[in-house]
DNA sequence: AATACTTGCAACCGCAACCTT
DNA sequence: AAAGGTTGCGGTTGCAAGTAT
């Protein structure tokens, strides 16, 4: 009887393992040449390679196939690569027909070896709303400068790209960026550049005064409501996302609009929960009492608070 | 210079769906 | 309809190369 999935051919002969050689290689590329590829147990046996087929498949569908592109993913690509994933979880080769020349394995292995490990680093589940959040409000924007600064290459990109997506990548693929002013987005690109999410404990001191939206600074917050800096930029936060997400002002403890505290509109929300969202790591420098834990935990329930008015 | 640790990637494995007989 | 074979997918592992100590 031959094993579970091979034949009675794997068995009688002792079969290769590990690294292919530049022989085997050639053997494969050759048989493919003269019969094409499929039928994989078949071409094992007949191609005189001491590989199992699924080894031989393998091989030609993630280094030897003539389409397929060796090199670094551009930015384009790994965009493409983070939507999809957001959109479809791990179905690589899903994700890989959307990506030519790019294997199920090469993007399995990009999430695997700089997604996850950023979400590692942030100590935040790489499958959680807050991580899918933080990248495309931070990882794509970024990957959309450099995008900016070298213009991808059509070829590069499935013709289906744009109807995949459902929108035109620079106005629509990025819901939470839409939502912040064209100023503040460029105050994260312009005043950050050298972010990446591994580098959140690196950013600059807390939120921006300059943009025109209205944000304060922790501090004049704390000074109006006798706070320390972080409790009240929590709530104003808190406050502001209610408003955003209800389209009215709420009455929670922070409610009234005091000196250098703007009412919230979707503007200005956006501008809060933008500024806040990323910084972290400069929040906590901004109470002695506050970790970036807890600030994590606060992003937490944001997200709780967002979900529950979505009806989720 | 030597060793330990980390990273990136090719390859393997088990499983399930599909196909063939 | 059932059994065996094949293919494809997603998770995991092993190892070479690079980096830090």
């Amino acid at each position: 009887m031959s094993t579970k999935n091979g034949s009675k051919y794997e068995d009688d002969m002792e079969l290769r393992r590990g690294p292919w050689t530049l022989e085997e290689d050639t053997l494969l590329i050759h048989y493919i040449a003269c019969h094409g590829e499929g039928r994989w147990n078949q071409l094992a046996r007949c191609s005189g390679l001491k590989r199992t087929g699924k080894s031989c498949r393998l091989r030609w569908l993630n280094y030897l196939k003539p389409d397929v592109k060796r090199g670094n993913l551009t930015p384009e690509e790994q965009i493409l690569i983070l939507e999809l994933h957001s959109k479809w979880g791990n179905r690589w080769s899903r994700i890989a027909q959307h990506l030519p020349g790019r294997t199920d394995n090469e993007i399995k292995n990009y999430w695997r070896t700089r997604v996850q490990k950023q979400a590692r680093q942030l100590k935040i589940d790489a499958n959680s709303a807050v991580f899918r959040d933080a990248v495309r409000c931070f990882w794509m924007p970024r990957l959309l400068e450099k995008m900016a600064s070298s213009p991808p290459s059509a070829e590069n990109l499935n013709p289906n790209y744009a109807d995949l997506l459902g929108h035109t990548p620079q106005e629509g693929l990025f819901p939470h960026t839409a939502l912040f002013s064209t100023d503040l987005q460029a105050t994260f690109v312009n005043s950050r550049p050298c972010y990446e999410l591994s580098g959140l404990e690196n950013c600059s001191p807390c939120i921006s005064s300059e943009t025109t939206m209205g944000v304060v600074q922790p501090a004049d917050i704390a000074q109006e409501f006798s706070q320390t800096p972080s409790d009240a930029v929590g709530n104003l936060l808190l406050q502001q996302y209610d408003a955003l997400l209800t389209g009215h002002q709420s009455n929670s403890s922070c409610g009234q609009a005091g000196p250098g505290v703007v009412a919230p509109t979707p503007a200005s929300c956006s501008a809060a929960v933008g500024s806040l969202v990323y910084d972290y790591s400069a929040l906590a420098n901004c109470g002695a009492d506050n970790t970036l834990d807890s600030l994590w935990s606060m992003d937490e329930l944001w997200q709780a608070r967002k979900l529950e008015n979505w009806g989720i």
